[in-house]
DNA sequence: CGTATCGGATACAACAATGTATCCTAGACC
DNA sequence: GGTCTAGGATACATTGTTGTATCCGATACG
């Protein structure tokens, strides 16, 4: 009995996931308002009734996706910072791969960084969402830190800064410079180096 | 002959202004997709008949908004730094401070951190409109690491990283915590003092 | 098999927003 | 002061979007 639920609710679930995958796409794409119930549901290959007996408005949906969003994010970030661990913090390579690899998990493809931004926005304009967004940005960032004074203290490496300050410096900068590589079109590639560049220097400078 | 437009332009130019200043009041609150016209036109004090005489659409008055916007942040900013090159480098007060003031020159209340990130959402979304975000940026920016540059020669101080990328840094710190204040409504002194620590730790980070 | 029910499609009514075409009025100019 | 024009208001037609109420087919179950 680990599945309470009727047998009849997969396939509910699996329209629900297409549903919302494709309002993930949308709202990256054309914004939260610009991205109708109708559209939504045609990418998803539906109609609006199977929208309204599923969600009960685009609002509902939209915090359904961030509460996906989070647990997914949340789950690839612990994974990785396992990973890392179970590797052995003296020696699991160079720092700056280790960071990099971590903030991975948080999004790196187009889609991700316009949804972050769609939502971040979203966050900034109702009060009572940002409660929720700061709760998961912070349940993330206290894994990332406690990682940062892992390997600071496996490998003798001091810090010039709080570990939670140089947490929040290297995912300011992340998101920045993802941003700034989809502004500026840049090809994957380029983007990705450019990436590794600058958090390479941020690294620089919060440990010698 | 300073001015070629006739005198009725007057008003005009004035009920410009007005839509303007409401319809970035709206963009900020809603976006741009949750401000329908005649909510920016209600707001100025007008009704659509005004608007469309004016614009040829919604999009038309925000790439305006956008060049107003651009116009008086860059003068604010040139402003700024003028006025503390014209002080003299080499005792013209604590660098944190003259940071600051650069930097404050770039929107400081909660509707200039709303509007700025919904223009960069919007940058991220419109290839075309990205062109000219990036522009605007640059143009900034170059200011600013002109005069870290200065400043840094001036006092014999050594950057541990180029004066571009601190320049970067420093704007993106800037912005991410401004948003972070937003998020956590914090009370504006608390959010002052707050973006004050936060930027003297990254600044002791790229000197030093 | 037959049947009951769940899940999604269809059809419809109400509403909000847009853009335009026309009208009215305040102010410039003679 | 009379007239003409620019600037904005009003009215309207059109369209897109929403939510709901109803219908139909597939799937589970007896």
């Amino acid at each position: 009995m680990t599945d309470s639920a009727p047998a009849t609710t997969r396939r509910r679930e699996n329209t629900r996931v297409r549903l919302m995958d494709a309002a993930a796409e949308m709202f990256a794409e054309v914004g939260i308002d610009g991205a109708s119930v109708e559209a939504i549901c045609e990418r998803a290959g539906f109609t609006r009734g199977a929208f309204y007996s599923n969600f009960g408005s685009k609002e509902e949906l939209f915090l359904a996706l961030c509460a996906r969003s989070a647990e997914t994010t949340i789950a690839a970030v612990r994974a990785r910072v396992t990973s890392i661990e179970s590797r052995g913090l003296e020696d699991a390579g160079d720092v700056l791969q280790l960071v990099q690899e971590v903030l991975e998990a948080t999004g790196e493809d187009r889609l991700d960084v316009l949804l972050g931004a769609e939502t971040r926005l979203q966050a900034l304009r109702n009060p009572g969402f940002a409660e929720a967004y700061l709760a998961l940005n912070q349940g993330m960032g206290e894994s990332v830190t406690q990682l940062v004074r892992d390997i600071a203290a496996a490998r003798g490496l001091s810090l010039r800064v709080p570990a939670d300050v140089a947490t929040d410096l290297l995912l300011s900068v992340w998101i920045s410079t993802s941003e700034t590589a989809l502004l500026t079109r840049q090809a994957p590639s380029e983007s990705r180096s450019g990436l590794a560049d600058r958090l390479s220097q941020v690294v620089g400078l919060i440990l010698e």
